[in-house]
DNA sequence: TTGTATGCGTTATCAT
DNA sequence: ATGATAACGCATACAA
C-alpha cells in the first residue's frame, strides 16, 4: 500500500548466500558442486539443503567463465521441415548424452547469412565445439572463408576431404546406384530417372549413381526427367505423362529422387491407366519417408542413417575436442535399401 | 622438429589483445563494441582492424557475466518432427530478431525429464526467458512444481488462465467446431467423427467442438471412431471400414482429427468402392499438412497459426522480461478453415 | 573522447 | 576436509 513495499527479491541466490546459509566458505560450495567427494557427508547436506531452500542456480555465464569452458556444443540444422535433419539432431544428441554434454540447436533454414550468425553466437557461448549441417557447397566455400580458425567445427551432410574438417555424409551416389541396381536385379531393363533440379547437389549425386549403375550393367538409360521439385504433386505430374510410355512397354522402371515423387509416380500410374505397379513397372523412391511407408502401394526406398549422421558427426567432433592429436576425417556412411511392394517380383 | 616447436596460439585473442594492438584501453574497445557512437571514427577504424587481424570473437560468457545478462531466449519443442512445432520456432525467431535478440532451440521429444532438464540448462545460461511447449497437461502441473520462480517462462500451445504463468495456445475446441460447422453448412447431416487416442489432448478438444457443432444443429453424432494413432494407414482402415456405411447413405460427413487420417479415408473410399468425395461424402482434415494439399482429391482442412504462436510466445516473453507492470496473460489463437475439392458441392 | 578501476559469480590453487 | 584468494574476460561508473 505504501511506496515502500518490502518487494521480495527472487533475485536469484548466489554461491555466498548458500554459503552463508550452510555456514561454509564458498569454496566448499563449490567443491560440493563440481567434486562431491571431496567434500564431507554431513556438510554436504547442509549445503544441498541449503540450496534447495534458496532455489540457487548456478550461473552458467560465471561458471564457463572461471571454468573456461561449457558443456555443450552447438548445432545448426539446415532445415527443421526435413526429418533428416531431425534425425541428425536425434543422433548428436545421443551421442552427447553418453558424455554428459548438452546440444543447442539452431535453425539456419539453409540461409548462408544464419548458418553464418549462428556458427558466431555458438563461438560467442564459447561451446565446446559446432555441429554444422550443409547442402551446399558453396556455403561450405563461404564459411571456411570466414571461420575463425581454433573453434572446432564439423561439417554434417556435405563431402569434403582437403583435410581442412571433419565432415560426416551419407552417400548420395551410393545411394543412386543401390535403388538402380535393385530394380536391374529384378529384372528390369528400361529404366527412367526422375530427379529435381540440378541445383540440388544430392539429388545430382543420385542421378550420377543411377547412372553408374546402368552402365555398370550395359545399358543406356531410357530418359531422364527432372520436374522442378520433389513433391508428390510434381510426381503426380511425371506419372501422367510417363503412363503412356509404360504400357507401350518403353519403360518398366523408375528411379525417382525422393519419395514424396515415387508416390506421386505411383498414384497416377494407377489412375491414370491402371498400370499395375509393381507388374508391368518397378517404382523406387528415395529418403524413407513416412509417405512410402503409408501409401497403398507401399513403395521401396532407400533409407539414410540420418540419426547415425548426427551420431558419428557429434564424435567426430568431441574426438577433435578431447583428442590432442586429431586428426581431420571425412566420413561418408551408406545408405541402405529398403525393399516394398512397389518393386516386388 | 625440436620439441620446443612454437605451436602457434590460435588461442582465442582477447579484448586485452586488441587493445594493446590498437593502442588504445580495453575500456575504449569495449566502448567501440557496445556503444560505437561514443568512440571517435579514426580510433574506430584501428580497433575495426585489429579486431579482425586477431580474429577476435567476444567471450559470451565474460560478456554475460558482466552485464548481468544474455541476448537471448531459449525455446524448449516438443516435437520436431511436427511442422506446427517448427513453425512456432520460426515465428518465435521472427519476434526475436525484430528486438536483435536470438533464440536457442532444445528438443524435448515431448519427455517430461527432458523438459526440466532444458529449462534448467537455460536457466543456468541465464537467457532472457525461455518459452516452453507442452501438450501434455499432467507434464505443465510437475513443471510448475518443480519450476524457480523468476525465471521468465512462457507455455505454448497449453491453455491455462490461472494466471501464473502467460500461455499461449492454439483453440482446439474451436478448431473442431469449425471443421463440422462447415460440414453442416455444405448440407451434410450424417456425419462422424475420427480421431485418435483420447490421450491425446489436442485431439479430444476437437472432439468436444464437434460434438457442440452438432448440439447446436440439434443433431446427433452418427458415430464416432478412434484408430489406435493417426496416420495415413490408421485412416485407410477407417475408410474401408465406412465406404459400406457411405454408401447405405447412413454417412454422408466425415471429420478427421488429422490429415494424414483424412488423406487415408479418402484414398480407401474411391479405391474401395468407388465412392465419389466429395459428391456423396464430405471430408475434413486437420493441421494443414502437405499431404492434404498434394492429395489427389485436395482435402479441406483446418488450419493452425503456428508461426504466429512462436512469434506471440516470444512477445508475450518479451514483455514479461521488459515491462515491469506485466501481468500474465492466456492468449487464445483461432484456427482457420481451409476449403478444397473434398468438401465442395 | 579516452583511460582507470571495480565488480560480475564461479572455479581452481594453495594453504591450513 | 575446508577456507582464503587469485584469476576468468568483459562492461561500466567515474575520472581525466
Amino acid at each position: 500500500m505504501s511506496d515502500a513495499a518490502p518487494r521480495e527479491e527472487p533475485a536469484s541466490a548466489g554461491i555466498k548466500d548458500v554459503a552463508a546459509l550452510a555456514g561454509v566458505s564458498i569454496a566448499t560450495v563449490s567443491n560440493a558442486l563440481n567434486h562431491r567427494e571431496r567434500v564431507a557427508a554431513p556438510t554436504l547436506d547442509r549445503i544441498d539443503r541449503a540450496i534447495g531452500m534458496l532455489g540457487y542456480i548456478p550461473n552458467g555465464a560465471a561458471r564457463s567463465l572461471a571454468a573456461g569452458r561449457t558443456r555443450s556444443f552447438g548445432l545448426v540444422l539446415s532445415d527443421l521441415g526435413n526429418s533428416l535433419f531431425v534425425d541428425i539432431a536425434r543422433g548428436a544428441e545421443r551421442a552427447a548424452d553418453e558424455r554428459g554434454l548438452s546440444i543447442v540447436l539452431a535453425n539456419s533454414d539453409g540461409e548462408l547469412e544464419r548458418e553464418d550468425r549462428y556458427v558466431e553466437l555458438f563461438a560467442e557461448t564459447r561451446v565446446r565445439g559446432v555441429l554444422l549441417t550443409l547442402n551446399d557447397a558453396s556455403h561450405f566455400r563461404a564459411i571456411v572463408g570466414r571461420h575463425a580458425h581454433g573453434q572446432p567445427l564439423v561439417m554434417l551432410n556435405l563431402h569434403d576431404d582437403s583435410g581442412r574438417y571433419c565432415t560426416a555424409s551419407i552417400d548420395n551416389e551410393a545411394g543412386g546406384h543401390l535403388a538402380t541396381a535393385h530394380l536391374l536385379e529384378t529384372g528390369r531393363r528400361r529404366i527412367v530417372f526422375v530427379g529435381g533440379p540440378d541445383s540440388l547437389q544430392p539429388v545430382d549425386d543420385r542421378r550420377r549413381g543411377f547412372r553408374r549403375a546402368l552402365a555398370q550393367a550395359g545399358l543406356t538409360p531410357v530418359d531422364e526427367v527432372s520436374p522442378t521439385w520433389v513433391n508428390r504433386a510434381d510426381g503426380w505430374q511425371v506419372g501422367r505423362a510417363l503412363a503412356e510410355r509404360v504400357r507401350a512397354g518403353e519403360v518398366d522402371g523408375i528411379v525417382a529422387a525422393s519419395d514424396l515423387l515415387a508416390a506421386g509416380i505411383v498414384q497416377a500410374l494407377s489412375e491414370h491407366g491402371a498400370i499395375p505397379v509393381p507388374d508391368q513397372v518397378g517404382v523406387i523412391g528415395y529418403d524413407n519417408n513416412q509417405a512410402a511407408w503409408d501409401a497403398p502401394i507401399p513403395i521401396s526406398t532407400i533409407s539414410q542413417p540420418g540419426e547415425e549422421l548426427g551420431f558419428v558427426g557429434a564424435h567426430l567432433l568431441i574426438d577433435e575436442v578431447e583428442q590432442p592429436g586429431h586428426e581431420h576425417r571425412a566420413i561418408r556412411l551408406n545408405p541402405e535399401l529398403i525393399v516394398r511392394r512397389s518393386t516386388e517380383r
